[in-house]
DNA sequence: CGCCATGATTATAT
DNA sequence: ATATAATCATGGCG
């Protein structure tokens, strides 16, 4: 805040300088001027100019008292136009110092992260209020939002400083340029003053203020910064999901292989099951899927064990219709079933989840395939990747034949672990 | 401590 | 806006 303060002095200066200018343009007592004309004249300049160098020195009455004498001065129309005249001469310098100052890149940047962090942006409550609400809101979820309050609240801390003070300075800003307008006004009786000199005058002003309000706007950038650093640093703190979230998670996502994209509402009852945010769950399926597919092989276990987990639950569904309790003897014995079985246990289980899949690609997809998966995994294999070339939205990434080799050397596809 | 798993963030494309 | 891909940074295990 040193540079701001500093910067309202200089304006401060300005101001007062102005003001005295204003009551001191006086012109020296009116003696020895009809003398002979050289040794006369210079005394009055010199005069003149002693008072205008000391008219900081003089009372606003006493100022007041000299600008009126000044006004009747009979000289005064001569220096008048020889002011005009004077000004004529620099008017071109003046003319060509017209700048059309382009937004401040800097600036645009800090009013862009000052919008994005909801600083600048439109109030939404204040203080503790806003917290309170942020921590209603999402209720169940209590984890996100009680670490977000703390943090809401001091960013709503911030907010209301950085607007004060904006307003402040706005305010500060406007009541200078009316006075320096003021000011020029007057001094046009004495002076010739262009339109566009007091619009050059407002502009320097603004340029100013403005100035100081970037000095405001980058130590409230910092603020919201060291923020950050504390509060979503420490967010970013990774917790590992609970045990149950996780397996909620896999299921879903091992159940919905073929199409892993859980809908909204799909997304929000994960969440609520597995007491995260849905933008947690949107993380999950995101860095699952990535993962899954660079390394299929890797998740081939996991996917067979969820795949029996659903297998079960469908088994439950099942089982009193169709009385037939050892439907998946694998379960219990560690004997081989085989691949078309699994294929067509895997349809049922997309219909049992309701998914809408499309079935006779797939089924064709897993007869041709999942032989040479077998083989390459060693068999007894659930799942085979196959959806993700049989599946339009779920991306084609892995092609039949890089993925017939999937149990290749870690590292060589996942540049995750080359951190 | 090194390594890998994992949740979060960022960059980019659609 | 949402998805992917890359990357970051920590948790947790041996």
């Amino acid at each position: 805040m040193d540079e701001q303060t500093r910067m309202l002095q200089t304006l401060a200066g300005v101001n007062m300088a102005g003001h005295s200018v204003q009551g001191g343009m006086t012109l020296p007592p009116p003696h020895g001027h009809d003398g002979t004309d050289g040794d006369g004249r210079k005394q009055d300049i010199g005069d003149i100019l002693h008072q205008i160098m000391t008219i900081t020195d003089q009372s606003l009455d006493e100022a007041q008292a000299k600008k009126h004498a000044l006004n009747c001065h009979r000289m005064k129309p001569a220096l008048f136009s020889v002011l005009c005249e004077i000004k004529e001469k620099t008017g071109l310098s003046i003319r060509g110092a017209q700048e059309e100052d382009p937004p401040d890149p800097q600036l645009m940047r800090l009013d862009n992260m000052l919008l994005a962090e909801g600083v600048s942006g439109p109030e939404k409550g204040t203080g503790a209020a806003a917290a309170a609400a942020a921590a209603a809101a999402s209720g169940g979820s209590s984890d996100n939002s009680i670490e977000h309050s703390d943090y809401r609240a001091k960013l709503s801390q911030i907010r209301q400083i950085y607007h004060t003070e904006l307003e402040k300075y706005e305010q500060a800003c406007n009541e200078f340029t009316t006075h320096v307008m003021n000011l020029l006004r007057e001094q046009s009786r004495t002076r010739p003053i262009s339109p566009k000199e007091i619009e050059r005058m407002v502009g320097i002003i603004h340029r100013k203020f403005s100035s100081i309000q970037m000095q405001l706007k980058q130590s409230t950038c910092e603020a919201v910064m060291i923020l950050r650093s504390r509060f979503l640093d420490a967010r970013r703190k990774r917790r590992n999901f609970s045990k149950q979230a996780t397996e909620i998670l896999n299921e879903y996502f091992y159940s919905h292989l073929s199409n892993p994209y859980p809908s909204e509402e799909a997304k929000e009852e994960l969440a609520k099951k597995c007491s995260i945010t849905v933008s947690q769950v949107s993380n999950w399926f995101g860095n699952k899927r990535i993962r899954y597919k660079k390394n299929i092989g890797k998740f081939q276990e996991e996917a067979n064990l969820y795949a029996a987990k659903t297998a079960v639950n469908a088994a439950h569904a099942v089982a009193a219709a169709v009385q037939n309790p050892s439907l998946f003897p694998f379960l219990g014995s560690s004997g081989s079933f085989n691949l078309p079985n699994s294929g067509d246990m895997y349809m049922n289980m997309q219909s049992l989840n309701g998914d809408s899949y499309q079935g006779a690609q797939v089924g064709a997809n897993v007869q041709s395939q999942t032989g040479g998966y077998s083989d390459a995994l060693g068999g007894n294999s659930l799942y085979s990747p196959h959806h993700l070339t049989a599946n339009g939205g779920w991306h084609e990434a892995a092609t039949p034949s890089s993925v017939t080799s999937p149990t290749e050397g870690p590292g060589s596809v996942n540049s995750d672990t080359s951190n």
